[in-house]
DNA sequence: CTCCGCAATATTTTT
DNA sequence: TATTGCGGAG
C-alpha cells in the first residue's frame, strides 16, 4: 500500500476524512461487520462511500482485489474511479468496482462454460430481445397483438429479477399469467440463447447465481477473496442482486449497502424496496447508520419534501436538517393549460437570468418524457438555449445498433442475430421467405444462421436475384474479416459502412434525420478509434453504452425525474403535478397503494433536487394524445407542510376546491373535451379562463385541496365501468360494456359494433 | 419482396 | 398528434 496510508492507527483524522461530519466518520469506520447506511439525499452519500474505501485501503484492511464495490450505473461507477483515482493519487484500474452487470459478466465470463456458454458469449441489447420473443411466439402460434412481445419479455425480465429460472417460476404464477404458455416461452428464450452463445441482462446476475448455487467451491474463492463489500443505490437493487450479494458476502460479512429507501423509484424494474427495509433481518447484527445532514438544499425545500414523503407508511425514517439558512419557501403555481405553464415556467427563467442565475443552474423535472415537448417549443421561441436528457441513447439509435451490427458479425462470424439485423439493411432483396429458407436449413445442419447463409450460396436453392445478393454479403464479410486484421477499427467501421452500401442508404433517405444518423455515424467511427482492439470496443459498448452527452454549456436541462436523481440545481421546477399524470394513473392502477408510495418517493426525490428554489405547477387543463383533459392539482400538493409553501396558485385554486367535491366523470381521464373542438367550446365543464367553478353541482369547501382517503376511491369510481354499463365513447358513440379487465374494456357499440377500448375513452352515458 | 395505408396506442428505462 | 405495426395489394 502507499505508505501515505501506512499508519493503520491514526491519531488525529487522516487527510482524506477531513470535512466529514460525526456520522460520516462513523460511517466510513464501521469496517467489520454488515452495515447499513441510510442516507438521505443530499448528505454526502457518494463521498463516505469513496472515502470507506480508502479507509479500507489505508488502514491496510484489505488491497483493492479484495474489495468488491457495486453501483448501478456506469456513471455512478466513473464516478467512485475518479474520487478514489484522486484520493490515491493513482489510477483505479482492474479493481472489482463496477455495476452489477459489468462485474457479473466478469465473472461469467470466468466460469462461461458452466451455464453452456463459451467466454466469449454475446450480450443482447433490447431490440435483439424483442426480435427473439417475437419469433419465438410466431413459433408457438401465440397472437402478437393479445400479447405484445414487449410485454412477454417485460414478464421474463421481472421474473429473472426475482432471480427465478424457468424451473423455479412457482405454477400459481404461470397460471396467472395469459394461456399460462408464459413459462414455455420463458423456456423455449432460455434455449434459444444458449444455442446463440448469448445472454441478456439478467442472466449476467441469473448466470451467477446459478453458478454459485452449484459449484460450492468457485463460490467460497469469490468468497474468500471479496473480504469487504460495499453496495451503492441498495433501495434499488431486486431480490437477484440482493441473492448475489448475499452468497458472496456470506464468509466475511463485511457488506456495506448504501441507500435511501425514500429514493426508490424502479420498483418497475423489478427492485425491490424491501431489501433494504428488512437488511437487519437479512444481516442480523447489522449496524445502522443514518446520515441526515444535508448539504444541498435550504430548510423550507427539505421541510416540504420530507412533509410529503411522511405520508408513505413504509420507510425507515429519517430526520433531515441542514444548518442553512431559512431561503425560500416552495412557490406553487398553475396555469389554465400546459402551453400557459410553459410560458410561466419560461417567463420565470427569463427573470432568474436577469438575477444572474446561470441557465445550467436550472432543470425542469417531468414525470412522462412527452412534457419536455411544450417546453422545448416555448424556449425556441423565447431563445432559451436548453438540452433534453434522455431519449434514446447514443448507442441504442438504429443506426449505431445497425452499425454494431456489422460490427458483431465480423468479430463473430456466427452472430445469429447481428446477421438477421442487418442482412436486408440497407434493402437487398433478402426477405422473409429467404430469411425462412435460411433458418430451415440451419437448423437441419445445425449451423448457425450465418453459416448457413456461407452455405446456401454454394448451391442452387435461393432465386438466382437472392443468391446474388446473398453472395455479395457473404464475400463482403470475408473481406472485411481479413481486413480487420490490417486496419484499425476506425477505418474499418468506415469501409464496412461505405462498402455495404450503409452510408448512402441514408444519404439518400430525405427524412429530416437522415443527416443527423449520418453525424452519428461518423461519431461512432470516431469512438471507435480509441479502442484497441475491435473486440474491446464491442465488449465496452455492450455493457456501458453511455451517453455521447455534449458539452453541458449554459442551458436549461429538461429531464424526467427519474432521470435527475443523483443531480441538483439551484432551481427546479416541476411542472405537471396533476393527478392522472402525477402521480401517474397508470402506476396507480397496476400498483395500488405501492405505486402511489412510489410516485411520492418521485415526488420527493424531485423536490430535494433543488438548492435553492423548488417551483411547483400544475395546469387545469392539459392536452394528452390531442385529447383535451380538465385536471385536478395532484394530491402530493396537500401533502406539502402548508408553512413551507407560497402559493401563487390562486386565481385557479378559488375554482379547484376539494378533489372530493368534483365531478369525477369530467375529470382526468373521465371526460373528454372532445377532438378537434378543443376547450374553448368544450360542453361539459364549466371551467373557463377566468370562469366561476368546475363543473355544476359541486359543494362549497374550505380547505382547499385537502385530498381525502376516499376522494381517491372515487377516483377508482369514476374510472371503473362494469359489465353491463351503458357507456358514450367519443368516436364509437353509445354501447353497452361486455368486459371490463381493469381498465380494458370490450364494449358491443350500437353502430360500431364490438370494440376494445380504454376506460379512460368512456364516460358512462348518464354523464355523457 | 416492397410499399402503402389503416388502425391501434400512448410512463418511468440505471444495465 | 406522432409513431409503429400489421395486412393486403402490386
Amino acid at each position: 500500500m502507499n505508505e501515505l496510508f501506512s499508519d493503520s492507527q491514526p491519531a488525529v483524522t487522516p487527510p482524506y476524512m477531513q470535512g466529514l461530519n460525526d456520522r460520516q466518520i462513523e460511517a466510513v469506520q464501521a469496517l467489520d461487520g454488515p452495515v447499513l447506511v441510510l442516507a438521505g439525499a443530499g448528505t454526502g452519500k457518494t463521498r463516505v462511500l469513496t472515502t470507506r474505501l480508502v479507509h479500507l485501503l489505508a488502514t491496510g484492511r484489505a488491497r483493492p482485489g479484495e474489495i468488491l464495490a457495486v453501483t448501478f450505473t456506469n456513471k455512478a461507477a466513473a464516478e467512485m474511479k475518479e474520487r478514489i483515482g484522486r484520493l490515491i493519487g493513482r489510477p483505479v484500474e482492474g479493481w472489482w468496482l463496477g455495476t452489477f452487470h459489468a462485474l457479473g459478466a466478469r465473472i461469467l465470463r470466468a466460469h462461461a462454460e458452466l451455464v453452456g456458454l463459451t467466454p466469449n458469449f454475446t450480450i443482447l441489447d433490447t431490440d435483439d430481445q424483442i426480435r427473439l420473443v417475437k419469433q419465438l411466439m410466431q413459433a408457438e402460434n401465440i397472437d402478437s397483438q393479445k400479447w405484445p412481445a414487449r410485454m412477454i419479455l417485460g414478464v421474463i425480465e421481472r421474473w429473472k429479477d426475482r432471480g427465478l429460472t424457468p424451473d423455479k417460476v412457482s405454477r400459481a404464477e404461470q397460471a396467472e399469467l395469459g394461456s399460462g404458455r408464459l413459462l414455455e416461452l420463458y423456456r423455449s428464450y432460455q434455449q434459444r440463447l444458449a444455442t446463440l452463445n448469448a445472454c441478456d441482462f439478467g442472466d449476467l446476475l441469473l448466470h451467477n447465481i446459478t453458478i454459485f448455487t452449484s459449484q460450492p467451491e468457485i463460490l467460497a474463492g469469490y468468497q474468500q477473496r471479496f473480504r469487504y463489500m460495499l453496495v451503492d443505490e441498495y433501495q434499488d437493487s431486486n431480490v437477484a442482486q440482493y441473492l448475489w450479494l448475499r452468497l458472496l458476502a456470506q464468509t466475511h460479512r463485511n457488506i456495506c449497502v448504501v441507500g435511501d429507501d425514500d429514493q426508490s423509484i424502479y420498483g418497475w424494474r423489478g427492485a425491490e424496496v424491501e431489501n433494504i427495509l428488512k437488511f437487519e433481518k437479512d444481516f442480523p447484527g447489522a449496524k445502522v447508520i443514518r446520515l441526515e445532514q444535508n448539504y444541498r438544499s435550504t430548510p423550507h425545500i427539505l421541510a416540504a419534501a420530507s412533509g410529503l414523503i411522511a405520508h408513505n407508511a413504509d420507510r425507515h425514517g429519517k430526520t433531515l436538517w441542514t444548518d442553512k439558512s431559512e431561503g425560500e419557501k416552495v412557490i406553487i403555481t398553475a396555469a389554465w393549460d400546459g402551453a400557459e405553464e410553459a410560458r410561466q415556467i419560461g417567463e420565470e427563467i427569463e427573470n432568474l437570468q436577469r438575477h444572474q442565475v446561470g441557465l445550467g443552474d436550472i432543470a425542469i423535472l417531468v414525470r412522462a418524457g412527452f412534457q419536455t415537448r411544450e417546453f422545448e417549443e416555448r424556449f425556441i421561441t423565447l431563445g432559451i438555449p436548453y438540452r433534453v436528457i434522455g431519449g434514446p441513447r447514443f448507442y441504442e439509435r438504429q443506426e449505431i445498433r445497425d452499425a454494431l451490427a456489422y460490427l458483431r458479425l465480423i468479430n463473430q462470424p456466427d452472430d445469429a442475430l447481428a446477421f438477421e439485423r442487418i442482412v436486408n439493411v440497407p434493402r437487398r432483396g433478402i426477405g422473409e421467405s429467404t430469411l425462412k429458407q435460411l433458418n430451415d436449413l440451419a437448423r437441419r445442419l445445425s449451423v448457425s444462421l450465418p453459416e448457413a447463409a456461407r452455405r446456401i450460396v454454394e448451391t442452387d436453392e435461393l432465386k438466382p436475384a437472392a443468391r446474388r445478393a446473398l453472395t455479395t454479403l457473404v464475400q463482403n464479410f470475408q473481406r472485411w474479416r481479413q481486413l480487420a486484421e490490417t486496419v484499425p477499427q476506425g477505418e474499418l467501421c468506415q469501409q464496412v459502412l461505405d462498402e455495404s452500401g450503409y452510408t448512402d442508404m441514408w444519404r439518400l433517405d430525405k427524412s429530416i434525420e437522415a443527416p443527423g444518423r449520418l453525424e452519428n455515424l461518423k461519431e461512432l467511427v470516431h469512438a471507435m478509434e480509441e479502442f484497441d482492439s475491435l473486440g474491446s470496443f464491442l465488449e465496452h459498448v455492450a455493457l456501458v453504452m453511455e451517453n455521447s452527452g455534449g458539452a453541458p454549456g449554459d442551458m436549461v436541462t429538461l429531464m424526467t425525474l427519474h432521470g435527475a436523481k443523483g443531480l441538483e440545481f439551484d432551481v427546479v421546477f416541476l411542472p405537471g403535478w396533476e393527478e392522472g399524470l402525477f402521480p401517474h394513473q397508470r402506476a396507480l392502477d397496476e400498483n395500488g397503494m405501492k405505486g402511489l408510495e412510489e410516485e411520492r418517493r418521485l415526488a420527493y426525490v424531485g423536490i430535494t433536487r433543488a438548492r435553492k428554489q423548488a417551483i411547483i405547477s400544475y395546469a387545469a387543463n392539459r392536452r394528452i394524445h390531442n385529447q383535451w383533459q380538465s385536471a385536478l392539482p395532484s394530491r402530493f400538493l396537500a401533502e406539502l407542510p402548508k408553512a413551507n409553501l407560497d402559493r401563487r396558485d390562486g386565481n385557479l385554486l378559488q375554482q379547484v376546491r376539494s378533489v372530493s367535491d368534483v365531478d369525477w366523470q369530467s375529470g382526468w381521464g373521465g371526460g373528454n373535451w372532445g377532438g378537434s373542438g378543443g376547450y374553448a367550446n368544450s360542453r361539459n365543464s364549466g371551467l373557463r379562463n377566468g370562469g366561476s367553478t368546475w363543473s355544476g353541482g359541486a359543494r362549497r369547501r374550505d380547505s382547499v385541496i385537502d385530498v381525502e382517503p376516499d376522494a381517491v376511491m372515487l377516483v377508482k369510481k369514476g374510472l371503473t365501468h362494469q359489465s353491463g354499463d351503458r357507456v358514450f365513447h367519443q368516436k364509437f358513440g353509445y354501447g353497452r360494456v361486455i368486459t371490463a379487465d381493469g381498465d380494458k374494456l370490450e364494449i358491443n357499440f350500437d353502430k360500431a359494433g364490438l370494440k376494445k377500448v380504454m376506460a379512460g375513452f368512456v364516460v358512462r352515458a348518464d354523464q355523457a
